[in-house]
DNA sequence: TGCCAGGCTTCAC
DNA sequence: GTGAAGCATGGC
């Protein structure tokens, strides 16, 4: 019988994390059932009425999916952060309890969101996927074959050709010098994490393709810079139309980010544009 | 078929 | 410094 580990925990709904748009390689299978590339490495996963089932051996999950689920985190306090008047927000919270702020790698945050700009999400997985499939490293498995998020000089060594052919447009010039930022040695991504969050920001900003929306995102899913608030078209949506142009940030402070992400997902459920018309 | 998407860069002014 | 135009492509 193959390992697995069960977490039994409110604030942990992987439909909700697969949809978040924070990462774009957790797949669903089937009702029920995930796929996650990420770390050099594929887990399978079950959701469960209060968690999951984590596909994997005890010692793998408090190693590797553990940290990757931000499992040591209390979700519960930053839920709790929504006022009673604010009945918006509370929904909010009450539609995404169980998402999560993932730690991922830097690199991979950085590509996914240089990607992102003005794609939907079902786009972004696309490109992501043909990247990954284009010139990632296979993972020792079992048919089908899967790739590794692929490495800063495999990207680099991509012509312009080969990258356009992941439907990546005008962003496929922004990737090729990323990459050779990072794998030349002119942008030490792992260095960064020692910065404070305005220098952090200022370095990200000197990569071309990214602006302040993408920097934030790497920021806050790449970096685990909890007060990184990206503000993207339905975050500006939201506070145009509920908090007339004005969200207060200040009683989320060091955390703005989760509230950020149950914003965002509360604005592309089906219950916020039923109830708001949108 | 047309609008929109987890925006950024460039160029007038 | 600010605002508008241009950008590639796919989902819905």
């Amino acid at each position: 019988m193959s390992a697995m580990v069960e977490l039994h925990c409110k604030n942990f709904d992987l439909a909700a994390i697969a949809k978040s748009g924070q990462c774009f390689r957790l797949t669903s299978l089937s009702a029920a059932e995930y796929l996650l590339i990420a770390n050099g490495r594929q887990l399978c996963l079950t959701a469960l009425p209060d968690g999951a089932a984590f596909h994997c051996t005890q010692q793998e999950f408090d190693d590797c999916w553990a940290p990757y689920f931000d499992l040591t985190t209390d979700y519960s306090v930053f839920c709790a952060a929504a006022p009673q008047e604010d009945l918006f927000l509370r929904e909010a919270v009450r539609c995404g309890e169980g998402l999560r702020i993932l730690r991922q790698e830097p690199w991979e945050v950085l590509v996914s969101f240089i990607i992102s700009q003005r794609k939907n999400i079902p786009a972004i997985q696309k490109s992501v996927e043909a990247l990954c499939r284009l010139c990632g490293e296979p993972l020792p498995a079992e048919e089908p074959i899967r790739y590794a998020f692929p490495s800063p000089a495999r990207m680099a060594a991509l012509s312009m050709e080969e990258l356009c052919s992941c439907s990546l447009g005008y962003r496929a010039r922004y990737l090729h010098e990323a990459a050779l930022m990072v794998s030349e040695g002119r942008l030490d991504l792992a260095a960064l994490g020692a910065l404070d969050d305005a220098a952090l920001q200022e370095a990200l900003l000197t990569i071309p393709g990214v602006g302040v929306k993408v920097a934030n995102c790497v920021m806050l899913f790449g970096y685990h810079r909890l007060s990184g608030f990206p503000r993207d078209v339905w975050i500006n949506r939201v506070i145009d139309t509920v908090y007339g142009g004005d969200f207060p940030l200040e009683p989320y402070r060091g955390f703005e980010g989760v509230i950020q992400q149950y914003l965002f997902c509360y604005a592309r459920s089906r219950d916020y544009r039923e109830k708001y018309g949108i």
